[in-house]
RNA sequence: AGGAGUGUAGCUCAGUGGGAGAGCAUCGCCCUGACACGGCGAGGGUCCGCGGUUCAAAUCCGCGCACUCCUACCA
């Protein structure tokens, strides 16, 4: 072959553009359910419609690309399903943020104009993610990309909701949930996040008992207006203060109504406040558990935009937060305030909208949990799927245990329009079709669809079959279903993990995936959680940008330990980059070095060649054995240290002794291209799934491999065989040069003087004989035979022999002297360490032989190190 | 209130029972015919603290401290 002009540098852009494009005009992401090989299948976490992908994202899907690479290279039927989410309440709120700032009125805009809209922004944003994935590197299966809105899906949800209705596990009715009144819409309890630590006031009034005189209760809250929805006032059937009004009344100061005092053990805690609890049972969660144990009426307050209503006299039409105010006044000025506190609290705040969220009685759709929970439960204990890492169980059931239903209707615009038609009268008749719904109304009978949509995570739920074909079934389902793994993130292990769980076993009768593996969160420099508030925010593309995919992405795998947050660092990415840098430069050595090679020529494999050989099996077996346990950091941290510390510090350099001493044979040289060539081909798979595009430039260049290397086979350790004679007899001269090159380092003498090595013991001379050239390559060193000791000398001692070199009017004595005595205080601490150690009865008597046996060889070769250097030390001082 | 995680070199982090590791940073020497985005060496650590189990603990157990996070409650 003509030797190929390398460039000094590796170019990770024109890597990128010109693999992308040749991997997609070959179509070798395209899956075919028919083809051989078990299958393995991931469908990717469908990013949202709301915008771009952020560093999670990029993580994510890095990791899920490993995976399916290696997967595909080790002869599975791999598939990777993309596609992205409809995000119903988030797009909505993004969109809707889009037509305000234009000036316009949202509700005026109306819901068929906003969802055109929304559909164009659908595409732009989609177009846009798919770039971001592309220039990630991913190997998706791009002619099966879905959206959770397609036809196909939109029946999946259908089917969804009909079958659970069915079972009676869908029902609809009347109940306190969380209500946005910014998006005017309930919501999940998921959805609402918890805002801490607010400093607000407890306000205290008084209400006063009907036929009392002038006794009065007095009662606190934080929120002071819902007192006109209050319809009982608690207290503990034991407190001696007011155990003798339960069953009298209040007098509503500013509406007509009269209010029962009511004996609640559940709910009051006589040591709080006042130890009495006024009632609200239309707009608080426990005041609703307390009116359903006390048979009280439920006054709903509110309109839907968070406006007080018409049962609100004076204050109806007021904000909320107007009516509070407005609220404490008329109190103030009927002289029924008996105080104000500042007191910390939580804000439940809508997770979208940001919105305070309101507890509103309302008619909803909701999904009765505890039936369905158990199997899904069930499931993880048995082991059917698996956490990774495994602590994340604990997350899982302790939602699923105390699990309560689950709020589906939303009062939104985009999403499934909930399957369910009306009649004039208000029957329901939930059905697949309108058809299908007439049939069950009956002929002529008028039907109006309801109004509300599905929350997404409904549908999401569904995204591991409903992506292969289910309902309808199909080769792909049939292949693919159920999934290999889940990647994503802890969040939404509820919100989406648990969901898929339910929904797999509810419809397929099969858990959705085998393994779930949560990645880390990645936090920036600082340890803070990024986020566009803080504008802390790293785009993956710029940092692609800056230092290339292939460096990009290994610095997410290498970073990717299980069970810990990423700290963002750029010069771990830094140091990615160089790891690519040297790898070319090791390629360019290569074929400065081996362009002439042909893997036909006559070659020899010398102990260098046996020695890399055996190497990269053992490497080959420990990245493999990471990336089946995911752990990607361990893969990405072996090959490092394979490529960098094994074939490049030291096999390259052996290489020299063939390719530098003319004495070498052709055969002999051409063993050492073989063995280069043969290294980076294995070097090019095994890399192939952390760093793609580097690893198909470095397979296109290589004289003997055909065809992409994201197909070729993925290396097994038993290809490349065992040695355990190479492997000693390169560890030896690892060891000498090693020594020699510290003695060089702290006597501070260059390289252009070879070194003349003495050494005495025949034996070893006779193995180092060998590989003379070697020692000229790599330390620059001449082994001799010590016939006769000179004066001032440095001494080192490689598997228990003295070896000297002679210093003579080269270094001052007093230096080495100085340098011996200092590795002799650190062997004597060593070998009183392991005496201790060898001394205790308990240990030899109790410890693996083995380990006993390890500890005694340590000694004596300590033990024999110490004896020769102190015998030299001795032999120096004198000539002092 | 309950639960989980983290605490190892100046920094970012590996390391789940057998003499403490990597990268970056620091300090020497070297632009040696792949690479100065490099090579060769060096220094640097009561592995948060205290107890316990064990022949042996960074690693297992208990208690405590610090920092994250999750869930629940909060009149």
């Amino acid at each position: 072959m003509s030797a190929p002009e390398l460039p000094g540098t590796y170019d990770p852009h024109a890597a990128a553009t010109k693999w992308s494009q040749a991997w997609a005009d070959a179509e070798v992401y395209t899956a075919d359910p028919n083809a051989p090989g078990e299958p393995y299948s991931i469908v990717i976490p469908p990013p949202n419609i709301t915008g771009s992908l952020h560093m999670g994202h990029a993580l994510n899907n890095t990791l899920q690309d490993v995976l399916i690479r290696y997967k595909r290279m080790d002869g599975y039927n791999a598939v990777w399903i993309p596609g992205i989410d409809h995000a119903g309440i988030a797009t909505q709120w993004v969109v809707r943020r889009q037509i305000e700032a234009e000036g316009l009125d949202f509700r005026e805009y109306g819901r068929e104009a906003f969802t055109k809209r929304v559909w164009e922004w659908k595409g732009e944003v989609q177009d846009n993610i798919t770039n971001q994935l592309k220039r990630i590197g991913v190997s998706c299966d791009w002619t099966r990309q879905r959206f959770t809105l397609d036809p196909e899906l939109q029946k999946a949800v259908t089917e969804h909701f009909v079958t659970l209705h069915e079972r009676g596990l869908i029902y609809r009715g009347e109940r306190l949930i969380n209500w946005d009144p910014e998006d005017q819409t309930a919501l999940s309890d998921l959805e609402v996040e918890q805002q801490e630590n607010v400093q607000g006031e407890l306000f205290s009034f008084a209400y006063t008992l009907v036929d009392g005189g002038d006794t009065e209760i007095v009662v606190a809250t934080t929120r002071p207006e819902t007192m006109l929805g209050d319809t009982a006032v608690a207290v503990h059937p034991e407190d001696p203060r007011y155990k003798h009004l339960i069953g009298k009344f209040v007098k509503h100061p500013f509406v007509e109504r009269h209010i029962p005092i009511v004996a609640d053990a559940i709910l009051v805690d006589p040591e709080f406040g006042t130890g009495c609890v006024k009632i609200t049972p239309a707009h608080d969660f426990n005041d609703f558990e307390v009116g359903k144990r006390h048979n009280l009426p439920m006054i709903n307050i509110l309109n839907k935009d968070g406006t007080m209503n018409d049962v609100c006299g004076e204050f109806a039409g007021m904000d909320r937060f107007d009516a509070r105010k407005a609220v404490k006044a008329k109190l103030d000025e009927l002289g029924f305030v008996r105080g104000c506190d500042p007191y910390m609290m939580t804000l439940p705040r809508s997770q979208r909208s940001g919105a305070v969220v309101e507890p509103l009685l309302s008619t909803q759709w909701f999904v009765k949990m505890e039936p369905i929970a158990g199997p899904a439960l069930a499931a993880v204990e048995n082991g059917f799927t698996r956490f990774v890492p495994k602590q994340w169980e604990n997350t899982y059931y302790a939602w699923l245990r105390e699990i309560r239903d689950w709020c589906i209707s939303r009062q939104l615009w985009w999403g499934h329009r909930i399957p369910a038609w009306y009649d004039a009268d208000g029957n329901i008749f939930v059905a697949r079709t309108l058809e299908e719904a007439q049939a069950k109304a009956g002929e002529g009978v008028a039907l109006t669809q309801e109004e509300d949509v599905l929350d997404t995570w409904f549908s999401s739920a569904l995204w591991p079959f409903s992506v292969f074909g289910w309902p309808d079934g199909g080769d792909d389902f049939a292949k693919w279903y159920p999934t290999s793994v889940l990647s994503t993130a802890f969040d939404i292990i509820f919100f989406w993990v648990a969901r898929m769980m339910f929904a797999g076993l509810q419809l397929t009768g099969s858990v959705p995936f085998k393994d779930v593996y949560i990645h880390a969160l990645v936090r920036d420099a600082n340890g803070d959680k990024m986020s566009k508030t803080k504008g802390n925010v790293i785009n993956p593309l710029t940092t692609i940008d800056e230092w290339g995919a292939d460096a990009f992405r290994f610095t997410l795998v290498s970073f990717a330990a299980q069970g810990r947050d990423i700290q963002w660092d750029d010069s771990r990415v830094d140091n990615s980059r160089r790891f690519t840098t040297k790898m070319w430069q090791a390629l360019r050595f290569t074929f400065m070095n081996g362009s002439d090679w042909d893997p036909s020529l006559e070659s020899e494999e010398g102990p260098y060649e046996r020695w890399i050989r055996v190497r990269t099996g053992v490497a080959v077996g420990k990245i493999r054995s990471a990336l089946d346990e995911y752990k990607f950091n361990e893969a990405a941290s072996e090959l490092y240290h394979f490529v960098w510390g094994e074939f490049c510090d030291w096999y390259l350099e052996l290489t020299k002794t063939a390719f530098y001493d003319k004495a070498q044979t052709e055969a002999r040289r051409n063993g050492a291209r073989k063995a280069l060539f043969h290294t980076f081909d294995a070097i090019a798979r095994l890399m192939h799934p952390m760093m793609p595009f580097m690893s198909e430039e470095i397979w296109d260049l290589l004289p003997h491999t055909t065809g992409f290397v994201t197909t070729a086979p993925y290396p097994k350790a038993s290809d490349f065989g065992e040695d355990p004679q190479a492997l000693d007899e390169i560890a030896l001269i690892q060891e000498i040069v090693t020594e020699i090159r510290r003695i060089r380092g702290e006597m501070e003498l260059s390289y252009k003087i070879t070194l003349p090595v003495l050494i005495a013991d025949a034996s070893l001379r006779e193995k180092l004989a060998p590989h003379a050239r070697a020692m000229t390559e790599l330390a620059s060193a001449e082994i001799a035979e010590l016939t006769e000791r000179p004066a001032g000398v440095a001494t080192f001692v490689v598997r228990g022999v003295e070896c000297i070199i002679p210093l003579d009017g080269v270094v001052d004595i007093g230096e080495e002297v100085a340098r011996l005595d200092k590795a002799l205080a650190k062997l004597e601490k060593d070998v009183s360490s392991l005496e201790k150690r060898l001394s205790n009865k308990g240990f030899t008597d109790r410890a693996p032989a083995d380990v006993v046996d390890g500890f005694r060889e340590k000694l004596a070769a300590a033990k024999l190190r110490y004896d020769t250097l102190a015998a030299s030390r001795a032999r120096l001082a004198e000539a002092l």
